[in-house]
DNA sequence: AGTGGCATTGCCTAAAACGCAAAGGAGAGG
DNA sequence: CCTCTCCTTTGCGTTTTAGGCAATGCCACT
């Protein structure tokens, strides 16, 4: 247990919103988990939840006690792992959040490196709209996050940051494979495969077509990545999305990744994240750092 | 309480090295916080402690949870504070640990403008050789180290590094007042005034003169720079420190800082540090954060 | 061998946590 | 408007855990 149980019941009274919730996945009585809150409470002299009729929401106190419970529960299991098997980098598990684009090529292309080195870590990926991203690696249930975001971030370590502008992803033996650079009216002329709304591609696409009065109707609107690429090698249709996602991928699915003529699309941030404040256990520490390696080499590519 | 008293009498014993002292420390049988270590030990599945006969001291593994208990209440403290009063800058205590040539001027100046911001925050400034001041950040007994090194250190978060060559400080009317840069002869025909071992300068010098075979015998040694200084200002002595030490003192008191042309006397680092993994209450990093504006600020002068 | 400084163990008491059941509140829906 | 439902909180008896005291064991030092 090392720290009292009372951090653990209110982080996740906090995380599912309502005693009851957390009575039922924790296998404790209700009351027991109120009487903890409740001591929390006189012991800090504030509230730390609001009292709604369908449960209990964190209040400002709540919340700066809740990072810090949850930085400190995190760091405990970190340690105990360190502490139980001696060898720095045997605790054994990396949690990643990633925007879909990510998943595909990149990340897997990093883990195969990584497990080549360290083959008794497990990774456990999730991948999710940018918002989700940012929300896994705030509360903790994700160690790295990677994503886009258009403005600068807070409550959150950023580790990288970079430029990413949203590209046109076109096959080789398409009519505009050969303009070095493409225009918005370019694009209207084709086709187009892009993520579902909750994307950055997305909300910049759709905020440039209307800055210039046209309508913006994909053909293909998916949540993987991997469904526009596939279809984008074989059609006409152009794909947006980031010069990352292809990069690596096989040659026989090869893409070509074209810059757009639009400021709007350039403001697009890449964004490597972890919790703020938060000492890493070892493995991902590690990973962290051949994952930030690798991202600069692909970005210079 | 928030987090099990466990690891508050935990690191209590690692801090005094005993079962007996610490019950003394915290008014509490030694039996119970027996008890609590043999838990702990349990639940961690390895000793924490080796047991000598004059006492207990840290096994790695103790190290481990040492560092992670330490953070942990830091934290807790600071949170704490910012929930009872929720301004962000109203958790009232910084507490400084530094070499003595910081705590005459450099640091009462800046302590003093970070007053006029923020009247109700306290200080706590503890001065002595690098080694304890590097000690009481790791383990938290200060906030916010300011010292000097030959090496670069780790289990430390070094906030900013810089070269900082043992100077020789001497009068504006004393005899080498002219040169611009003096040699380790020039020293030898002059009185010196250096801090007491344990300090680098002395260290430094120590080597330097044993390296050109030459006796080291300074005619004032004291562990208080301002002693050194005074005696400076008003005799042919020459005292043996750093810029930042004079830098701002009244004019009356001034004193000049020549180079020495030694490559040793080069190797000193400055080093402005806080303990590792730590996230600091929010008015000592706003306090770092002046005072390292103001380090680079002087550094630069 | 004896002594003094330590840590540990056993036993008992005090305090804290838990579970159950009942009570209090505040929308949702007929 | 009343009832139903889904919450949280409270009261009470039981169980678990922490604390204190005194006895024991260990080891070094004399």
């Amino acid at each position: 247990m090392l720290h009292g149980i009372a951090l653990k019941y209110f982080v996740e009274v906090a995380r599912c919103g309502s005693l009851a919730a957390a009575s039922e996945n924790l296998q404790v009585a209700v009351s027991a988990i109120s009487r903890q809150i409740s001591k929390l409470e006189q012991e800090t002299g504030t509230p730390l939840f609001e009292r709604l009729p369908r449960g209990m929401v964190l209040t400002e106190a709540g919340q700066l006690l809740a990072e810090h419970a949850r930085r400190t529960l995190l760091d405990a299991q970190s340690v105990l792992g360190e502490i139980s098997s001696r060898h720095a980098t045997s605790n054994g598990l990396v949690r990643l959040a990633c925007t879909d684009g990510f998943a595909h090529v990149f990340l897997p292309d990093v883990m195969m490196t990584y497990h080549r080195l360290y083959p008794q870590i497990r990774f456990v990926l999730q991948s999710g709209i940018p918002e989700q991203v940012r929300h896994w690696v705030e509360t903790g249930a994700a160690d790295i996050g990677l994503g886009f975001a258009m403005e600068n971030t807070h409550g959150i370590e950023l580790i990288l940051q970079s430029c990413a502008p949203v590209c046109a992803l076109l096959r080789p033996g398409h009519p505009l494979a050969g303009q070095a650079l493409l225009t918005l009216a370019d694009l209207t002329r084709f086709p187009l495969a892009i993520l579902e709304r909750g994307n950055t591609v997305r909300q910049l696409l759709e905020w440039s077509f209307a800055a210039q009065g046209k309508v913006f109707e994909p053909l293909l609107s998916s949540d993987h990545t991997s469904t526009l690429h596939r279809f984008a090698t074989h059609t006409d249709t152009i794909a947006l999305g980031s010069r990352l996602a292809i990069h690596g991928l096989p040659d026989g699915a090869s893409l070509l990744a074209k810059n757009i003529d639009e400021p709007l699309l350039q403001q697009r941030q890449l964004q490597l994240m972890t919790m703020k404040a938060r000492r890493l256990p070892a493995a991902v520490s590690t990973f962290l750092r051949l994952l930030e390696c690798q991202l600069q080499q692909a970005l210079q590519a």
